[in-house]
DNA sequence: TAGATTGTTAATCGATTAACAATC
DNA sequence: TAGATTGTTAATCGATTAACAATC
């Protein structure tokens, strides 16, 4: 699991991203050492909670000196599995659908992108970036013959459940879960579950408390 | 803040939503009474926690019976502000935009989108969802004239920060930020950040862990 | 070498779980 | 009344922060 085997706790796991996130924009502003105190005032969050942090993957300073950022952030990629180029599909061709499968940061982190599926005869056909909207009906086979690993499922609630227990049967290994419902799978596959309307209803709470 | 001033943590607010979201399904399934051990088998958390949570707020429940359903959902959506009935703008036409305008549980929740905006020709004018796109450079007035009160900020990275300055000057309270920065303001308004990209991290390391 | 800053242990703080008296 | 289940206090667990010796 890690160089020691001590667990790596959910809420460290989580802070990873954004680490990440923070030393890629170093890099493009040409900072190349960071000490953890510096990184702390950037980040709001204390220097211990980094060299905490950090320690569970055995430690990527030196001392004396701080960190070197782009070996910081390609090991924090590596950890994160932002290396494996992962082979993804998009099901349910739909604004969201449209809006993901054109997301920038995507293949920049590993995920390759290879096929978008609907099942309206609307929208089968129809490209969007490049790439012809297939019919879902031609979806097992391609999984299977393409060794296809990851899906986004931005396809309509009520289908969502069913076509992620094929899909896995089929051999899917995670789902990043857009649909309203909390995807439980009976096979043990990794679930990333989406939800917009938590993140907004989080933000309609926020806005009362300042408003008190 | 609470009916006891007890400080309620950030992770009691994050969860939240999700009773909320499990309250509205027992609704729907028809069920109108609930005990705390019957909810927490459902959620997967304990029994516990649930009490406890509640109990930030003052008790929802009544002992030797349990928790009305009704009720109890009715209340989460109080404390979360979703019967405010905020006035909201997306900002940003593209087809993230696009998807947030035609997102079905919006209103339900108390959000009501009055417009949409865009700075490019191509969009401006075109309708969604029987909403025509407005071109940016008015947004100063409409803003001001409606009192419009959250910003959806589905815009290319470059213009955020700048975007969202103004509009907090404008008098917005809330933003619900999709893009890749962290937005910091210098007024004191609520911010609620969505990481697509951080998710997708995130995802990764769970089908890298379940792999090893 | 002296100064800086990590890696890591110990102390503190907060959140979760357990237990049970209160009460419907 | 007896049984059930909450509200709440106390015990435990885990995460964060502080401190400092190790070392570059």
């Amino acid at each position: 699991m890690n160089y020691n085997d001590r667990k790596v706790p959910e809420v460290v796991i989580k802070r990873l991203p954004r680490y990440y996130r923070y030393l890629g924009e170093l890099l493009k502003q040409d900072i190349h050492r960071i000490s953890s105190n510096a990184l702390s005032e950037k980040m709001k969050v204390t220097a211990s909670q980094i060299r905490q942090d950090f320690n569970y993957f055995g430690g990527f300073g030196q001392q004396g000196y701080g960190y070197n950022v782009e070996y910081l952030h390609n090991e924090i990629g590596t950890i994160l599995g932002l290396k494996e180029g992962y082979k993804t599909i998009i099901v349910g061709a739909g604004y969201l659908g449209h809006a993901l499968a054109t997301h920038e940061g995507f293949e920049r982190r590993g995920f390759h992108l290879c096929a978008i599926f609907d099942n309206s005869p609307d929208k089968i056909g129809k490209e969007i970036n490049g790439r012809a909207v297939r019919d879902v009906s031609e979806m097992e086979k391609y999984v299977k013959d393409n060794g296809i690993e990851i899906a986004i499922l931005t396809l309509p609630r009520a289908n969502v459940e069913e076509t992620a227990e094929k899909l896995a049967d089929w051999g899917i290994q995670g789902f990043w879960n857009f649909s309203y419902a909390e995807l439980k799978l009976k096979k043990d596959v990794a679930v990333e579950n989406v939800h917009l309307s938590d993140s907004l209803m989080t933000l309609a709470y926020k806005i009362k408390q300042g408003n008190d």
